[in-house]
DNA sequence: CGACTGATTGACTGCCCTCAAATAGGGTGG
DNA sequence: CCACCCTATTTGAGGGCAGTCAATCAGTCG
């Protein structure tokens, strides 16, 4: 909605003339194809935001108003049960995409809440905009189409997972696929600032059950913990276990 | 929070005007907005297809080569767990397509498993002329691109059921939304053509627990049953207690 | 040094699955 | 029309995974 707008844009206007810049070598998918002058030419319509960590960003039912590009930091896709309960879909990744729905001709809903995890910057384009990019440049519409088939995919590996796996293979999962997205390369592993609480969202499992499994693991060396922390030492021992 | 199969089939389709390949009156959303000869023009480079009951129309993960459009029966979409589980994801409906991967820049595999559940026809057009088609109406890609979204939107759906409801309440849900897509309308309710086996796999879950279930529902008198046949009498009485 | 929040641990519960065995529907051939 | 068979379905007993609840412990920060 258009408050939670107002909170990502730290009014910082883009200078007359300079486009927003992405980091040499930073890769964005829906880009792929394009020619520089091309990029820089949808650059030029982008307006650029910031986001503070466990800030919403959207909301699942809100009408997709703007298409994201995530530049630095890292969020996550989740939907929200009858229930109350979070659903984890997703990471959101430096280059990946988010708001798809304005590219629709009748701009639709958001289908998931978007949240920071950390604190990071975003480049953004109006409906209008976004829109005519998208029709002008077909290589955008094509890398378009497929990343939202890539969701459908991840979605159904989502749920082929919470059909067919137990407590701990779910956990397992999470933990690897967390620390490959979110996770800091330490000198005993690889670190994770997660809390029980979050690792037990994302995972649809409670969080009593995930203290009792990370102890186990713990015991078994394949991991250490802080609180609010954990240090994988050998995700391949997960992988190997309970996959 | 019911956002799952409807969108997909209840949405006003077009109209198909007098056209030798499909009945008068079909409505087809992937042509909604196209003029009657610009259809004409799209079904001229289809090509006619049958299936039979039971029939694996794609496997999940082979290669998309031809866009499917349902002209009559009905078939589903589920995917497969790693322990063989068949997971449930939507019904095809006639006037639904299928396949749209073929669509993509570069074509990809199947995401699901399609099969048959009645015999009916198809109509298909190959990896080329689709796409072909695909870029050169652009209300035909609007369509396919909603569509997609469509889908994800049905799958995270299911994602968030299968999180948190029972297994009772997700087995009213899906009598519910199989009553609408492949019941027939009889003399004291709506009759469907499921075994308990066929629906413990559309729920994902046991067979006993469909069995046990189902005879309580019949004693409540919200249904009657005969060998793979269901009659279902209230359908609104499912809602009321159990979504 | 509190105080707050995160994490732990045990006891208990309940949903739903598994397994075994009995029962019944409905078609087929004689 | 009846006997028979195959398969769908039923029903009960038992068990396990994981959730809830309650009480305690521990880390951090001001």
């Amino acid at each position: 909605m258009q408050r939670s707008l107002a909170l990502i844009v730290k009014d910082k206007p883009a200078r007359v003339g300079a486009n927003p810049a992405l980091p040499p070598g930073f890769r964005v998918r829906l880009f792929e194809g394009l020619t520089p002058s091309e990029i820089n030419a949808v650059l030029a319509a982008a307006r650029p935001g910031r986001i503070s960590a466990g800030q919403i960003i959207r909301h699942e039912g809100d009408l997709a108003t703007h298409l994201f590009l995530l530049v630095t930091g890292h969020a996550v896709h989740y939907t929200v049960t009858d229930a109350g309960e979070k659903v984890f879909l997703r990471w959101i990744a430096p280059g990946d995409v988010f708001g798809m729905q304005v590219l629709e001709r009748e701009s639709a809903d958001h289908l998931t809440t978007i949240e920071a995890v950390q604190k990071g910057s975003v480049l953004m384009w109006e409906r209008g905009s976004a829109r005519a990019l998208f029709l002008r440049y077909p290589r955008i519409l094509d890398n378009a189409y497929t990343s939202v088939l890539d969701s459908v995919a991840s979605v159904i590996g989502k749920l082929a997972v919470r059909a067919g796996q137990t407590a701990q293979q779910r956990l397992a999962r999470i933990l690897v696929s967390s620390a490959e997205q979110i996770g800091r390369a330490g000198r005993n592993g690889v670190e994770l600032d997660l809390t029980n609480e979050q690792l037990a969202d994302l995972t649809g499992v409670s969080p009593f059950t995930v203290s009792r499994q990370l102890s186990e693991w713990q015991r078994q060396g394949i991991l250490a913990r802080r609180r609010g922390k954990i240090v994988l030492r050998s995700p391949e021992r997960l992988v190997s276990q309970h996959f």
